[in-house]
DNA sequence: CCTAACTCCGTATGCCTTACGGAAATGGTC
DNA sequence: GACCATTTCCGTAAGGCATACGGAGTTAGG
């Protein structure tokens, strides 16, 4: 990655703030940088970040592949507009009521948001990019525990929490409903194949604990397992757990 | 997928219990399953899951392209015995001690896990293989939390909770580590090239909390965060609210 | 000894990102 | 009004990827 490129990819993350700065000679460009981006997620949408590829962006847009280029320094970048783009679409309401509807709708929106764009969690983040809208997200995700009682360390610690667990679970969730619309081999199918195999090679007496607790978890609902009641009971725990940290620092066992 | 790849698949995970089905007819085999499997398992460890090429294995084999596709259906089945055989190389002893030392060795078996074979986390598993190994591990974990009160369904959902947030915090230390030994564009220079802008940007007053919480972490630690020690928090609290759920179920204020 | 079955692998197809350079459009400047 | 620097759009090509297909050579069962 070029340091050019760093900058340029900045100033269109920060475009409302810094405004476009358009060299005046040439042609117009027939799109904005924005209908590229929106493309883009519409194509993400629609067939995931592995099936994601600059020529369909281009199509959608009526231009040819090497026309994206002018618009964003590459793929990873545009990637990197693209999450900005998302973190944008909740409102950030001011923050009202007890501690732990606080907390709940920090985790519930990162919920949702990772339902709505499930390719969310097959990007590749190892250098992130700071955004406005990531930045005022996470301003707020703080905002909802101001004043709990954490320090500023545990503040970005409980955020930290909050945040992968619920990416943890949405995978899971994400997962399971992908398998479930997955063209080719139906779910029933892939079961029956995978069925006299298992049988053979997984005897009852070899799993006590898995084989009582997969029956159990089949009987209750249909599946393997239902995602969102698991994460609304980690999530309950984890909110137990704050709480009670709360409660211990304030008498004083806790420094 | 062709069903024939999932029966095929299946049988080579479960290949030590059920042997190597060898059609007798033709010339050996130069390689056996197991050294394509470490192989690959030897590529994604040094180049990560992106750069891991099925060319890359067959080199480190002395074999061509092609001739890995006799051992295994393709790229994505071959990745599926990756995750199973790695599942194997931690022990599972039996469990012994307090309840709240046996989820913590659940969690940091895999936060280790995670740590020894990073690109578990670049996994795509939208359809999970069940193999020998993952099918053990989980019949482990739940063995920890046998008898401490939790319906089975319940012993599911912990697991469950326990394993997502791991892998959540795994995934922020991994990337915070590869960021570190990124090529290219070392840290240093990537803040230089971002500061600039981020402060004209960013005045001190549009994220009074974040701007605040940010410098607490930086002077605390010399980097973003700590993903140890944010790993070491939030598993605490869960472990917290776990216990605390098991009380109160105990008491009767739960079903 | 013959031949079915199997391994190894060369070739080709069709994806992907992106470097490079050319043609055409546009607006500022003389 | 003419010129030209700048910019857009895009054709081409290089180099990567997975994998379908078929051929050559090897092996053991009949």
């Amino acid at each position: 990655m070029e340091s050019q490129d760093i900058d340029r990819t900045l100033g269109l993350l920060w475009r409302r703030t810094l405004g476009t700065p358009q060299g005046s000679r040439g042609p117009k460009q027939r799109a904005t940088i924005d209908e590229v981006v929106r493309a883009a997620i519409a194509v993400a949408d629609e067939e995931g970040l592995p099936a994601f590829s600059m020529r369909k962006v281009a199509d959608r847009l009526g231009l040819k592949l090497m026309s994206i280029y002018t618009y964003v320094p590459g793929r990873s970048e545009l990637i990197g507009l693209m999450v900005d783009e998302v973190a944008g679409e909740q409102e950030l309401p001011p923050h009202k009521g007890p501690l732990r509807q606080r907390m709940t709708r920090v985790a519930e929106q990162l919920w949702d948001e990772f339902h709505r764009h499930p390719w969310l969690l097959q990007v590749e983040n190892s250098r992130p990019w700071i955004g406005p809208n990531i930045s005022d997200r996470y301003e707020w995700q703080l905002a909802a525990i101001e004043g709990a009682g954490f320090t500023d360390l545990q503040m970005d610690q409980v955020v930290t929490l909050l945040s992968g667990f619920t990416a943890g679970m949405a995978r899971a969730s994400v997962d399971a409903r992908r398998t479930a619309e997955r063209s080719g081999i139906s779910d029933a199918e892939w079961w029956e194949i995978n069925a006299p195999v298992l049988e053979r090679v997984m005897p009852a007496d070899a799993y006590p604990v898995s084989g009582r607790v997969g029956q159990a978890a089949g009987a209750e609902y249909n599946a393997i397992g239902d995602p969102e009641r698991t994460f609304r009971f980690g999530l309950d725990r984890i909110l137990d757990g704050l709480e009670q940290f709360l409660t211990v620092a304030d008498t004083g066992d806790h420094r």
